[in-house]
DNA sequence: AGAGTTTCGAAGGAGCGCTTCATTAGTAGC
DNA sequence: GCTACTAATGAAGCGCTCCTTCGAAACTCT
């Protein structure tokens, strides 16, 4: 039998858990003074510089220019050393490739879209993120030995070690070892997800949703999904297929943008991508068969919705995706429909990140996993910052 | 902005996570050697006897005879005290309450059931309740100021304060403040949950469901209802109200035991408690028309169970509650029909605690509390052992 | 320039866990 | 019945981490 966790133990762990709790005290928390940081870990002056000389030491850590003002003697400011590692988020969809280039701290520093065409072979679409990539790149100075970790969303199922299990937008997709390829192109660890998922963690991180501890994420665009933060965590599932529930003709999902596309008011020979967009936009201008059509995706969209908030009780329900530029017509009637079926119908919001959440989230996974790697219990004493050739 | 968590700390932190550790170490370990434990915990051995002194004093751990046989000095050896306090766990159904007591490490001691009509009064089914846990009490030999706490799962939606929010079950449940009337009853902590949920954690924590991270709990009897575990914890949901997917009519849930109820095989004059049964037990024979309606209320059920594998992906789902008698005709079918929906299909086994699911639940919840209270890091350095009359 | 305020840096003390070693209590073999 | 072996016990000494306390330093306000 193993033995369950290892917990407690050693005098170095518990000086581990005071770096941690200095570290976490300093990201994204600007330039803080030693008393203030002394507050927020709750050790006491002297351990607090003691702990903080180590992080210095090991790189993690810079002084700052000291605070001016104020009464008594200027507080020495300390602030983490958030540009020393560079992180990459893409977002793999149908019609676009979008990367991002971030610090350690999650701070976005450039971004870069490329287009590529739905039937685009395999080859084609590798190249278009090469491309966004280097643009990002350039835009900021960095150079590829800069990045730490590259995290990825793209639509479509994708396995525990980053293959591309199944993906209705992108068939020259399916089969792919995604991460492997990824890593080849910028040999640094690279984490792969479903994009729905990645999008529900930003919105929880920066996002409509900001605080929440169980969120359902609705990903409404031409195709539909869904991502679960449950309990602070992003829910990926056993087999990492968590979300999927698209698939049960059931909940309707599957025909649910029908009713848009197909609405006699598009004009005759609008493309496929658009025409939801015009039904929608019509709706608004309150044409009666827009907003009958409206209704009818309304209906359907409702049913997974429900079940989803029936299921897991969320505390909020985030709107997001491409059509979620539309949320001034979908959300109230999505509301409303919401709290026929619940008995504790969730708070509905728009997502505030847009187009972007994807890429977003795909950053913040990609901090995630830094974290993990030198920031957690489990990773051992806070290791020395790694030499400037990237980890 | 509320300082995040209060990691790290004290060197006084450290002695109470190795106290944790230790006492983590014990709990239904029987006895154990200084040296065992010490392995365990990862401690020295004198830094654990110094632990082990510890609690000893403050009354958790107790000495037991020797280990005889075996080289060398015989070693000593320790058990923790779970026979110190006690917990009620109670199952609160339309037709029967039942009570279970049972040690701090969750052993059963005793257990009673009494019977109640579904449309009795309010004050009737609490006298049931009364006399179920007289009965518990008096078959152990203990009296009511033993009682550290009362865990109880009832059908219907239970508010995060133990209020019944609604029960279609039982009606004259509905708007009860059933954790104030039973604090008054027994003069102890109690906490009231869902019993669909109840029954998932003892799945999770002794029956079928034993290590799995990710558990769907389908609770299929008269009326369904369904449990979850996701990483490894309890889901309740934000207002308590999670897994109340019966609700949603496109589920055809609360359809789905009309198949069996309805079906002509049934004798007239069969009460309506005992035709879903006869369906069933008329299926296992092979008769044509009950296997038929079986078939029917199957592709009901499956709905339901798919949408949640597919939301979130489980490890395993668990068929439990009344119906799972007759899992040999359920079990296998219900697998085919997730097999056909699902793209990572979840292993579907059925329960292995019965009738009892619910009442070792509750005694899994009240372990819980107990364990919360007194051994975790929150609620500060292990406290002494509250003395004979109870906490 | 002096009082007040806040930070800095060093010294001394207490708690906790680790290693080490002699001692003790049993079993196994002759 | 005696000796050799084994494994646990108990006490002593060490090192690390955090705490409290104090005088000195640096800057603002009057």
């Amino acid at each position: 039998m193993p033995h369950p966790p290892p917990t407690g133990g050693d005098l170095s762990r518990l000086r581990r858990l005071n770096s941690l709790s200095a570290v976490n005290a300093l990201r994204g928390a600007g330039a803080v003074t030693l008393s203030a940081l002394a507050e927020r870990t709750g050790l006491s002056r002297p351990s607090t510089k003691e702990v903080l000389g180590e992080l210095i030491d090991l790189g993690w850590v810079a002084e700052v220019s000291p605070s001016a003002g104020g009464m008594g003697r200027p507080a020495r400011r300390y602030r983490f050393r958030a540009d020393r590692g560079h992180l990459i988020g893409l977002d793999i969809g149908g019609h676009n490739v979008r990367a991002a280039l971030a610090d350690l701290d999650g701070e976005i520093l450039a971004e870069t879209r490329q287009p590529v065409l739905p039937l685009a072979p395999r080859e084609e679409r590798l190249a278009a993120i090469e491309r966004a990539v280097a643009g990002c790149l350039a835009l900021a100075g960095k150079q590829l030995c800069d990045l730490w970790a590259v995290a990825v969303g793209t639509t479509g199922i994708v396995t525990p070690d980053g293959r591309v299990a199944y993906s209705a937008t992108i068939p020259s997709w399916t089969g792919l070892d995604l991460a492997g390829r990824l890593r080849e192109l910028f040999g640094c660890p690279v984490l792969v997800d479903n994009d729905s998922r990645l999008a529900a963690l930003a919105e929880n991180r920066r996002g409509a949703a900001r605080g929440a501890q169980d969120v359902v994420f609705l990903h409404v665009a031409r195709r539909m999904g869904a991502g679960l933060i449950i309990d602070g965590k992003l829910h990926r599932g056993f087999g990492a297929a968590a979300g999927e529930l698209v698939m049960l003709p059931e909940v309707r999902w599957l025909r649910a943008t029908g009713h848009l596309n197909e609405c006699e008011i598009v004009p005759e020979g609008t493309s496929p991508e658009d025409a939801a967009g015009y039904t929608l936009a019509a709706a608004r201008r309150g044409e009666p068969l827009a907003m009958a059509a409206v209704d009818r995706y309304l209906d359907d969209l409702a049913v997974g919705a429900a079940a989803m908030a029936l299921l897991l009780d969320p505390e909020v329900v985030i709107l997001g995706g491409g059509f979620s530029r539309s949320a001034d017509v979908l959300l109230e009637p999505l509301r409303a429909r919401l709290e026929r079926s619940c008995m504790r119908p969730p708070e509905v919001r728009a997502s505030t990140l847009g187009e972007e959440c994807v890429v977003l989230g795909a950053i913040d996974y990609a901090v995630d996993h830094v974290d993990r790697h030198y920031f957690t219990t489990e990773a051992g004493p806070v290791q020395a910052l790694p030499p400037a050739t990237g980890p």
